[in-house]
DNA sequence: TGTACATCAGTGAACGCGCGTTCACTGATGTAC
DNA sequence: TGTACATCAGTGAACGCGCGTTCACTGATGTAC
């Protein structure tokens, strides 16, 4: 019962949004009183909860899929930048079917409202799929020096970036840390911009500038 | 009036972020009648679009300005790689004091609600602006060979970046003109992680990576 | 096999709220003669 | 200088709405003896 309020609270957030989710138009759609509801969740805002927790969920399992998918591949000859590509087309696929949960996770925090402290893990998870092939191909000395590896890092942005460091590369240049960081930050603008519609009239084929762009940043780590 | 209402109602939006944004509440304010306002706007939608237009006008004014007093400044010499850097400071600043702001513009869309078609103009100017040393500096000859211009592009990407190149850079090299769109993503995508709150635990000084961020774009664009 | 009782998912009426929008109006200010 | 009138910014009451949440309740199902 509590998956079946879900699954139509999430429908509603990925016709609607989320800002229009209502306990009593999930409830219609039901057919059940709206204070039925409360004997599944506390209220309106913990259903907002779960389904955003949801969304993190959703989006860690695609990831994480896709991570593994292009690691069994890897056996096949295969290069790293190519297997790199697979987790960001993941997302970027993932983020064009669900727009709205997209947005749940990337876009304008809901004000007033804290994101639950359970999104940490899937949070990291997403990140350290996405960066699985370069610390895979790191340990096998198949990253090109001189590139990311190779960078001057000042004392503060070592500093800034520790936490990353320490979570999800263990023992890693921190030149290829910093790289990595830049690479997310990247490949979640430019879902974004798309997603949210910002490249309407201006780039006309958002697919293809994502796979350039994505494969430059392949090289920009080191991956060959 | 209609100024001393969008000051209000913009200050509320500061506040509280749009979606809580009500006519009411502002009346209340104001010390009118709700009904008052309708002199001065058709309604809430009008409202508010009113102010995302305004957010628009506010960064690209905002954007100029710092693209304007760096221009002055590098009548000093001074490399075109630190001219780079005024621009992405000034949209950073400017997010960063006003957040709700760069949500309306860079945030999940409101469900339901289309952006007024006149953001297109002030969107352009944000973008001309960040990109004016750039073009300067090839103009100029200075931009260096082999970087973003040397690089090959396919005709599938030359094509999706076509209106971008023509609205922008006027016989550039087209390498140079997906590594400006590049550049955009990253900055934009650096801002709203930053203002989103998503650094929160993992990137302890945003500001320091956006720093190193930012100047690597430079040199990737050629700027030196 | 039959009775008494406990459990508990779901009901339905009611609450108070803030919202956008409408409409007939008031009353001060300015203009015309 | 004085009167009649037009303008128009702002009022205030009212509308209907959908919302989250509460509370006492019903009635089917399962359990114990």
């Amino acid at each position: 019962m509590t998956a079946e309020i879900l699954a139509v609270a999430r429908r509603h957030v990925a016709d609607e949004g989320a800002a229009s989710l209502s306990l009593r138009s999930v409830a219609r759609d039901l057919e059940m009183a709206p204070s039925a509801l409360y004997r599944y969740f506390d209220g309106r805002d913990a259903l907002l909860s779960a389904l955003i927790l949801d969304a993190y969920e959703s989006l860690a399992g695609e990831a994480e899929a896709a991570a593994e998918a292009a690691a069994q591949a890897a056996k096949r000859p295969e290069t790293d930048a190519a297997r790199w590509l697979a987790v960001p087309r993941a997302l970027r696929a993932w983020a064009l079917t669900h727009p709205h949960e997209w947005g749940l996770i990337f876009g304008t925090p809901v004000p007033g409202y804290e994101a639950p402290e359970q999104t940490v893990e899937p949070y990291a998870r997403i990140a350290a799929a996405l960066v699985r092939p370069v610390v895979e191909a790191e340990a096998a000395g198949r990253l090109q020096a001189g590139a990311g590896a190779g960078r001057a890092v000042s004392d503060d942005l070592e500093a800034a970036v520790r936490p990353v460091r320490e979570g999800l590369f263990p023992d890693m240049p921190v030149g290829t840390v910093v790289r990595a960081v830049e690479a997310w930050t990247t490949i979640v603008g430019a879902i974004s911009l798309e997603v949210f519609g910002h490249w309407r009239n201006t780039v006309l084929n958002p697919g293809t500038l994502f796979e350039a762009t994505t494969r430059e940043l392949a090289s920009t780590m080191g991956l060959t």
